[in-house]
DNA sequence: GGTACATGCAAGTTATTACTTGCCTACCAT
DNA sequence: ATGGTAGGCAAGTAATAACTTGCATGTACC
């Protein structure tokens, strides 16, 4: 489960894809290709910011909506949230806790 | 430099590793071969380890101490601080904030 | 119905990453 | 010095991920 949002944050269009869903919730995938050429120089094909969306919905960063022939994306944080709590909660080399959450 | 720490924590080998380094610092590289191996199932040579460390070390993640023949390492939490928050501070598109760093 | 636009799917290619293999250097003890 | 332990380097292989190409589907509008 977190494997898929680390798997999905280490790419540098994701990422960017990510930004941009943020500043602008609800763009079409046509919308998205021109926004990143023109703002963030990316250079990505149609297809290839379609598979990168692919990778960021299965992830649960993005929830999508259909509408006719359009489809829109929605940016969701909710999956990065506690991600790094793991690692940054006060250190702690107690033996009590081992966290709730399957990880890996 | 982001990239560099989004790719090291693509791995789950590698977050495993950052996982023993933080329940107990300034392990030798034998030391944690043996660790993952019984606490976390892995199955990953000295080699591949080694090779993973430098990953993490590379992305400022993990330092590291020499001592004799012995080379201590340590986790740093630091360039995970601050990492989410382009996505995760209160939403907005206004004009003001764009953060003083270089992302990617 | 026909055409144009928005998106989807799948096979194939290239690029990147993870891992292995084999040998090498450094340190310490006897 | 010799042997054993901790670690390093580099070339090669295997696995995975990113991207391309070409065609298919579905919807709106005339």
């Amino acid at each position: 489960m977190a494997d898929d949002v680390f798997k999905a944050l280490a790419d540098p269009t994701r990422r960017a894809i990510l930004d941009e869903l943020r500043e602008r919730d609800g763009q079409t995938l046509f919308e998205l290709c021109g926004r990143l050429a023109m703002r963030h120089g990316s250079s990505a094909s149609r297809q290839a910011i379609s598979q990168h969306l692919a990778v960021l919905e299965a992830a649960g960063l993005v929830r999508t909506r259909r509408e006719g022939r359009y489809k829109f994306h929605d940016f969701d944080p909710a999956p990065l949230e506690h991600l790094l709590d793991r690692w940054l909660g006060d250190d702690g080399d107690d033996g009590s806790a081992v966290a709730p959450d399957g990880r890996d």
